[in-house]
DNA sequence: CGCGAGCCCTGACATCTGTCACGGCGAGGT
DNA sequence: ACCTCGCCGTGACAGATGTCAGGGCTCGCG
């Protein structure tokens, strides 16, 4: 019995090779492939895959959404998330939306059929050497509107032009930008938008 | 005749399965694979590949330096360079380092195979889309101390720590900024970065 | 209810940052 | 030799940024 596959990244020709490399297994069948986030759903609605690997990196509906609107639908079908950055906030989030692996570009080719057989199986795949450093990341320390502001702030615009975006007085912004780089330990916005975004916070 | 190929790309994965797409093509045969640019050289010398396919985001050595390695080694073979992302400014640097052909992760599996043959055979293989792009952004206005300054700077660095680094004054290093700040034209060194960055200028 | 914890919001103040006008230096043209 | 032009370096100044102390709000708990 062959396992039944959807692919999902953005990038055609890494889609195109994955797919290449996944067909050259006997027990494997990808039966679908998709270059969006938002085509996901409907994809797996229509072929009814064992497994969906889905790239984190994409444009609009990005890998956390599509895997959480994956498992809700209830189909049956497992997660696998395959990205670029092994950041450590990427697994969490990816886990937390339901996923049932995760594993970063990074492994030995020969890896990610086992990877999937497993998945398929039940089982649960993380990348050993990015669970330790999930575990030491943890959740976001950020509240909610430190989030907002730093997101805000991230392409370098001013104190002003924040607190005009949000609907905020510029020492509201500025408070909370002071929050965000104590947390993040850094010396300044940018700094602070390196970490934050390195740990998947924004 | 088979052309005979060498694969660079540090993420072993997407590495595995470019091989596995080229390796369906009749004509083509895969005959080294390395994870670094470092390794490049080495295994063009050892194997005499006719085309190098070379991914420009790699660790220590990067495909442009490995680009000009391979082409200065002048052992025939050709490069093509294949890049996640499509910045102007990497087109141009790689073509300017001497290699034959510039391809984006996005386009379709089976146009690979295609740009590898042209390659083969002497043509240039350029994305069109980056082409146009690549001729209106052209070169960095930024000054070579400006571009040290903003590299310096990158993640947030504060003027005194980067005036400390480059062993200048810090009214030298903030007026750098500024220049390079107004060049690109952002409106703080934040978005001065993103800008150069985006275009291949640091 | 009374209380504390946590978050959001604000204004005042010291510090850092970006701008400007200016001088020195070397390359290339006259 | 002289001039010009572009790049590097510098200090003074206005404006933006980060820090701090503090008030209002909701929510959960004794």
């Amino acid at each position: 019995m062959t396992i039944r596959l959807l692919l999902a990244d953005d990038q055609a020709l890494v889609r195109g090779a994955l797919a290449a490399l996944l067909s050259l297994e006997q027990d494997l069948d990808v039966v679908a492939e998709v270059g969006s986030g938002a085509d996901v759903l409907d994809a797996v609605r229509e072929h009814r895959p064992d497994v969906a690997l889905l790239d984190i990196e994409m444009p609009g509906l990005d890998g956390i959404e599509a895997t959480r609107a994956v498992v809700a639908a209830g189909l049956g079908t497992r997660v696998l998330v395959v990205t670029t950055f092994g950041r450590p906030g990427y697994l969490r989030r990816a886990l937390q939306a339901g996923a049932s692996g995760f594993v970063v570009k990074d492994v030995p080719a020969t890896q990610l059929a086992d990877a999937v057989r497993r998945v398929h199986a039940g089982l649960r795949v993380v990348d050993p050497t990015l669970a330790a450093d999930s575990l030491v990341s943890g959740d976001s320390p950020l509240t909610e509107r430190e989030t907002d502001v730093l997101r805000a702030a991230r392409d370098g615009a001013s104190v002003a032009v924040v607190a005009e975006r949000l609907h905020l007085s510029q020492g509201t912004v500025r408070n909370h930008l002071s929050a965000a780089i104590g947390k993040t330990g850094g010396d300044n916005r940018a700094a602070a938008v390196r970490v934050a975004e390195a740990n998947g916070w924004l």
